[in-house]
DNA sequence: ACTATGACTCCCA
DNA sequence: GTGGGAGCCATAG
């Protein structure tokens, strides 16, 4: 496994339930700033449980892909308690990485 | 080394 | 809100 896909997967695992977070978000936390699409990549080479990808969206909060199916991910995120609406994710469900030491802000 | 591909994104019409 | 086009960067072949 090469040391970017190590990098997102560190950073996703990092995301908590109930919250999401956007491609370029980590690709931005992980010093490529330009590198969305090959943190889409990385994440869908996964299928580790661990690395939670189905919580990293769009920047426009659409769903975006995933490895087993669209339908999966929009289920799973709201048996998160995320909400989604017309196919987006609520904006108060984006992860807040300067939030990492707090406490988790109520949503 | 080079080309093609894609779980992306920005910009503009 | 939508659709097309270019830019982006890690991988695979």
């Amino acid at each position: 496994m090469s040391s970017f896909q190590k990098r997102v997967y560190n950073v996703t695992k990092r995301i908590p339930r109930g919250r999401v977070a956007t491609y370029a978000a980590i690709a931005h936390k992980i010093g490529a700033p330009q590198g969305a699409r090959a943190v889409g990549n990385a994440l869908g080479k996964n299928r580790s449980k661990d690395v939670p990808c189905h919580r990293v969206v769009r920047s426009d909060l659409s769903v975006g892909r995933y490895a087993w199916g669209t339908k999966k991910k929009i289920q799973i995120l709201k048996d998160e308690g995320v909400i989604i609406n017309a196919g987006k994710v609520n904006k108060k469900s984006l992860w807040r990485w300067q939030y990492l030491s707090r406490r988790l802000p109520q949503v």
